[in-house]
DNA sequence: GTATGGCATCTAATCGATTAGACCGGAGGA
DNA sequence: TCCTCCGGTCTAATCGATTAGATGCCATAC
């Protein structure tokens, strides 16, 4: 492998002048620069990485937090992040924490030791508040992508999670239900909360008074879910929530399974609806009515954001919320069309 | 940011001495070494891992290539990937490639940069080839997995393709069919090859003459299969395929939407069956029967292998095929319990 | 009392880039 | 003719770790 040395020398030049060449910092003379050029094709050179990140502190590597890839709502996001980061000349450490707070005390971690310049973190949990306002107070670059973190003083790019609690809830109303539930996430997760207080808000504006029963956290997964739906399918008819609406589209999958399991017709006898708009709501088996999140523009604009705030001077924080909407198809009984 | 100097003048010791007890490589009295340790904590010291890595000449991170990891086959792969990494203290970059050679270069740059220690492919186009054959050349690790890569001397953890086509034909066989269609993927793609190979060896085993119009390449994704579908559907009932094997979940997904809305009911006018047994393969509404193939454990042994690739001298090529099983639900129509 | 050896620790070279500041030669002005 | 200035290029310091080899101290042996 060759050093910057071996090139000066092949080229007959100094080590400056093949660095000047390489990264257009001073004028050098046409002769000496397409010696340089030539040497460096003919020695097949790329320089070190280590070597450069040393000098300039910086390694042009960003990290990605997420919970766990292999849950369906992360790839789109993760893809934008990686998309952006490459057109800008950064690599994407991708970081699954499992929700434990010490992968995200490793990534930290990373952060401190100079491998990676900026993190964008989609999963940020109560626990991780300090270790991650611990890197903004030493002035590291942290974007909170999708979920925010109370009290912690980074930008932030989310989705409209209280209007999407709405447009849910009013979706429903407009259809004629008054018994709607709101199978919701973990307690604490400031993405579930919001997108409630949103139902919350539709159903007091309906002049509905939400039973306590109707709003079940849980976890937003399968399993969980379809385990809620089934002590729905339970109760009685005429007491039974009509309307289902579910924090995510995999929960709403299982929601979907177990109302089928225990013989209740979708949407004749409840209406279920997600939030997400995952590739396979669309199928036509499936065709859940939902609310999109803007996954890829998520990443999209933290990466952007993250790349703007490296190397600038501290700015202003940023609060951005982006639009979500409504994705009507079979499950709530009112496609328009092709049925 | 403390450096190690910081901590040799605080604990009143050499540079040397810090780096001896932060590495354990040297005896150090307990005394130096019990002031070393107050020193990093108070100064909350963290090792530059540029400097670090100059010297030493390793990243501890190895790269990750995918085509595109919001294509779900991905994300299992790739979590196997980060949670080895992890355990032995490695970052893993993902590089999505979009089947662009660019991408790839951009890879492989990164490889001779010295930012990562080795790289696991999963996507590797024809066009690669030479590009990745120059970094073995150069003694840099690289471990295949999922995608073999004829001519590429590097070691390959596959699943068995080949078994998983027998299987899946020889499956639709035992239910009856005779007329059974393979909608495999692009030309040239090895995994597609191979599963087309093993569908044809138990059809001559069946004594069934294969026709061309049976064996539709294409891409192996929803929409394209469901155009493919479509045009089975318009065929005359008795010379249409009964059974439509799938180079994947998601193709079979459109292949199963297709002939709902030509009004084909699956089981009884078609049979349907995928490769992957994605997530979403087992949802009620979908139940598709297909071909399980092990994709974390295929990103665990691809990652345990490179790291024992990295740093040790050059070993025998290794080649490692991991079994796939079949997964019988609903839409062949065979399902032995709960329906 | 001096020589020997071993052990803990130190000094300084090194990895491969970037870049501040020195240097040198030629042009232009006095 | 001499001085100044400027532009092109060079030398060498620097980033922060690891580690080879030097050093100095102390115990033991003669």
């Amino acid at each position: 492998m060759s050093t910057i040395k071996d090139i000066a020398r092949h080229a007959g030049v100094s080590v400056a002048t093949v660095s000047y060449v390489l990264n257009n910092t001073r004028y050098v003379s046409p002769d000496k620069r397409e010696r340089v050029i030539a040497a460096v094709q003919e020695l097949n050179y790329v320089p070190n990485a280590a070597a450069r990140g040393l000098r300039v502190r910086e390694s042009r590597t960003i990290g990605l937090i997420v919970s766990d890839i292999s849950n369906p709502f992360y790839p789109d996001l993760a893809k934008a992040c990686e998309d952006v980061a490459q057109q800008y000349g950064y690599a994407v450490h991708m970081i699954n924490t499992n929700d434990q707070p010490e992968r995200m005390r490793q990534a930290v971690s990373q952060a401190r030791e100079g491998k990676i310049d900026g993190l964008i973190v989609t999963t940020a949990l109560e626990a991780d508040r300090e270790l991650l306002q611990s890197l903004l107070d030493r002035e590291f670059p942290v974007v909170l992508a999708h979920r925010r973190l109370e009290g912690l003083d980074a930008d932030l790019i989310e989705s409209d999670n209280y209007e999407g609690g709405m447009l849910a809830a009013r979706h429903m109303l407009a259809l004629g239900h008054r018994r709607i539930a709101f199978l919701s996430g973990v307690a604490g997760s400031p993405i579930s909360e919001r997108r409630v207080a949103g139902y919350l808000q539709a159903m007091r504006e309906a002049g509905i008074d939400v039973l306590a029963e109707w709003v079940l956290p849980g976890e937003a997964k399968y399993a969980n879910s379809y385990e809620r739906m089934v002590q729905y399918a339970d109760m009685a008819p005429d007491t039974r929530p009509t309307a289902i609406i579910n924090v995510s589209d995999i929960g709403a999958m299982g929601v979907l399974d177990a109302a089928a399991d225990r013989g209740l017709r979708v949407p004749e006898d409840v209406a279920v609806m997600g939030f997400d708009d995952l590739f396979l709501a669309a199928f036509r088996s499936v065709r859940l009515t939902t609310v999109r999140i803007p996954r890829y523009e998520l990443g999209r604009q933290a990466t952007e954001l993250l790349l703007k705030r490296i190397g600038k001077a501290k700015t202003e924080r940023r609060h951005v919320v982006l639009p979500v909407d409504l994705v009507v198809r079979k499950t709530c009984g009112s496609e328009q069309a092709d049925g």
